[in-house]
Formats: structure tokens, sequence, C-alpha cells
DNA sequence: GGGTCAAATTCGACATTGTCGACTCTAGTT
DNA sequence: AACTAGAGTCGACAATGTCGAATTTGACCC
């Protein structure tokens, strides 16, 4: 691991969680000397990944991501082709549906549509959730043993009453969501929210995204019906990236 | 400027150029050895910034820029300040606009609200346009002489008959914009499309971005009405920024 | 309006750190 | 099965980034 660019890597989540901080603030946080806090972030400056605010002396993140960032979703095969059968699949349930992918131990919403009733809804391609309070979550940690061994050698962290912190019952979870290929939480990161989520295969048989559908708290359980749409959805993805019933059986 | 930011920056680029590239390709591109690059890369994949194809020995970037961008997006009080006059504005000329910000020597698109015509068009954020071919870009020049610097430095790039090439000509519409505070742009980047642009000032009197109406060419040069309703979206937008006539007068 | 303070920024010497070449390993090809 | 091309590993060297001291900037208060 070169030092600088993790340190400048630091520097960008720092900049991610807070919004806008000094050099001497950025210093405190990675406990190292302004000076070298200043040439890490003047370097980050001169490629536009981080932006200085016009009147002042606070750092923030700069415009160089936006376009990196639409670019990388361009190259998402896995998202352009789940965008129209998400769309068809959150028509049929009356559901918003989400696809994530894993971000270091975390989930990533890489696109999102929306519930058809027409309500007021944030976008909330961008956000991540918690692997082990998400459906979406515990798929990635079913089919990914890296992850899982991540995720369980820290404490699970406590969103709502109903959120698993014990790693037994985590991985009992798991060994569910594997026999049944299907993700289910309830209230766990989001009072009134649950959801239900499967897996997507690529071309080389291993999970490479997730689908999930996103259900009120008070509509829970999902229905049968729900639960096929699901499934349906995310193996007619799965299968015009190239997977094969074979070849989801070896995966992993 | 430190080294291994400065490479691992330009790794970034050309993944946003090219894709999905092997080791062996951005060594010969840096004119490093591979075993440099690979250093480079799998410090940068550590921190999610690029990801390794799932079969494969190639990389492309990583979902950290994803979410970078989102909370980048979710900073800028420009943007967000801006969307619903810009939505406004769209609906009242019934045309698309595009909020613009500059990106090393660039216009980079933070906001785009399509033509209310509700024909198939495709989302524009996070798209860069040249400096020198765009109202957009020929605002942001006229406002920031190092930017005009910058892009005079060297030539001039040729996207269509109409694109201005010649330094000298470029210099004095810039002259133009400054005193009209309005820039224009007919089939200069794109066959087809024309647009005018006006500056959106910041509290600091600065200009810190640019908002735009797309015209289709057939339909140019704009009515009266049309360059008043953008003017006035983009002062409204600066004052709720902040802005004053009179710091908007000192600026720069 | 001037004086004080905190924070950003610049600079150069030192030693830590990243770089590079040689080597190994893996996978795909003929 | 041998061959090739590319990815990935390792350790020595010196180029490079780091850090402390000094300088500048700008903000706030008296």
């Amino acid at each position: 691991m070169i030092q600088s660019i993790d340190r400048a890597a630091k520097i960008l989540g720092l900049l991610q969680g807070a919004r806008r901080l000094g050099i001497s603030e950025l210093a405190a946080a990675l406990e190292l000397p302004p000076s070298t806090v200043h040439g890490l972030v003047k370097s980050l400056q001169a490629h536009g990944l981080v932006a200085q605010e016009s009147s002042g002396n606070r750092y923030a993140l700069g415009p160089a991501l936006l376009k990196l960032s639409s670019v990388y979703l361009d190259t998402l095969d896995v998202r352009s082709r789940a965008m129209r059968w998400m769309h068809e699949l959150s028509r049929k349930t009356g559901y918003a549906t989400r696809l994530g992918v894993n971000l270091l131990d975390e989930v990533l919403i890489i696109h999102h549509d929306r519930r058809p009733d027409g309500t007021e809804q944030m976008p909330e391609t961008g956000l991540n959730l918690p692997a082990h309070a998400s459906a979406l979550g515990k798929v990635l940690l079913a089919y990914n043993p890296e992850l899982e061994h991540d995720v369980l050698s820290k404490p699970l962290a406590e969103f709502t009453a109903e959120t698993v912190t014990d790693p037994a019952v985590l991985r009992s979870q798991l060994g569910e969501v594997r026999k049944n290929a299907l993700g289910l939480e309830y209230e766990e990161a989001v009072i009134g929210e649950a959801s239900i989520a499967a897996p997507v295969y690529g071309d080389s048989g291993n999970v490479i995204a997730v689908l999930s559908v996103v259900i009120p708290a008070d509509e829970w359980p999902a229905s049968e019906t729900i639960v096929r749409e699901l499934r349906d959805a995310a193996w007619t993805i799965s299968r015009e990236l190239g997977a094969t019933v074979w070849s989801s059986q070896v995966g992993r």
C-alpha cells in the first residue's frame, strides 16, 4: 500500500463525511503535520479531485469525481442491463427497487427505481447501506466469504431494535440466504422499512450485484408473487449478462 | 505536486477514457514499469477507487467514486438552489437547461433539466463540454483569466465548421460576453445545437457556475424573452446564494 | 485602524518511502 | 505439452515525500 495514496484516499473519505474541512482539521483527523496534509490536498486539487471554497480556506470534494463516477456507471454492464427490468419490477410490484454492489464493507446502491405511486422520493443512487442490516447486504455477505469475514471481525452497529448485532445469529441467517437465494430484512436499518433481495450473477458465475424490493413495514411480509417477480427479474438480468444455470450453481 | 498522487490521478484519467485496461496497458500509457503501476493500482483498489474485473486481469473505475460524487453533488449549494429554478426555466422556455462548473480546462455539467416536450433525452449530468466551443465555457472563460490563459495556451480543437479556433476571435468574443454578461454559441460543438449562457455569482461576487439554455439550431436566434428569462433565473440563483448587485460588479 | 492570533502556505534538509529490475507464477495459445 | 504474455512479488537503492521552522494571509477584536 503506497503511503501517500492511502493518505490521499483517507482525505477524500474525511471530506465525504464532513463536507468542508480546513487543512488543520484534516491534519488533526489524520494525526499528521499540517504541511504534509497541505501537500497532499494541493496535489488532489490539481486534478480536480478536491476543490477549495471560493471564499475561504476550506476544502471540499471536487468536480472530477462527478465525471469519474459518471464513467463508472457507464462501464457497469449490470446496471445498464438491470435498469429496464428494475423499472418493470417496480411497476409490477408497486414498490421501489434497488440494485447494489459491494463497496469495502458496505453496500452501495448503483441504481434506484422509485415506487410508482408518484410520491416525492429521494433518489438513492450513490447512497450506501450497512452490510449486516440490509437485505442487499446479507445476500452479498452470503456469497462472499471474504466480505463475511471482514464484517464479522468488527462489532455490528445497531441501528434499530431489530438490527442483528449477534454474529452467530447473522451467520445462521446467511445460511438461510444461501439456501433460498433470498435475503430478508425487516426494520433492521430503518424503522418502517423492510426489504427482500436476490443475487445477480455475472458470466463467471459469481454474484456481482444484488437486486432488492423495498417494502413498507406495514405491508410485510411480501407476498409469494412479489418474491417470484424479484427472483425472475434477478435471474433475467443474470442471464443477459451471460450467467447460466450451471455457472450460477458452481459459482462461488 | 506529489508524484504518486499525480500518477494515481492519471491512472484514473486513463480508465475514464478507456473503460478497462490491464496493468501493462496502463504502464505503456504512463511510460512506467509495470511493477510500479501495479503498486499504484493496488493501492487505489484497496480504497475502492478502481475495481478489478471479476473474471480477468483488467481494471476499471471503482464504486467509491460513485459515493464520493454523490456527496460532491450534495455539497454544492449552487446545485440544490439552482435545481428548482432550472426546472422553472425549462418549463417556461420549452428548452433543456444546463448548469456547469469549471473542471480543469473544460466545463462539467452538474445539473441538467430536460426539454419538457417529453422526448427521450439522455441525462447530461457528469458530461463535459469544451470551454471554447460552448456558451457555458465562454462565460467561464470570460470571468476567469487563469482559465482563459490555460485554454488559449493550447490549440483550440475543431468540432464543427463553426467552431472558433482562432484565439483572436475567441478573445474578442469573450469581450462581448463580459459586456453583455451573456455567452452565445451556434453549432460550435454539435451540429443542430445552439445555446446561450449567463453567469451565476456566489456570495463572494465571483462567478461560481454558469446556467444555459440549449436551443435547436433551427430555432436560433433565441427570442428576447428567452434571454430575459435566462438572465432572471441566473440572477435569482445568485441572489439566493448571497450575491448582491454590488458584489457581482466588483467581482473578479 | 491597528494589533493580535490562528490558520494556511512556503521552503529546504533528511531519511523514510516509493520505485524499479529481476524473478516467479498464472493462464491462455499454438 | 511447451511457449508466450501478462500479472504479481520481493528487496536494494536513491529519489521522493515528509516534517519542522519560518513566512504570509486573513479574520476578529479592541
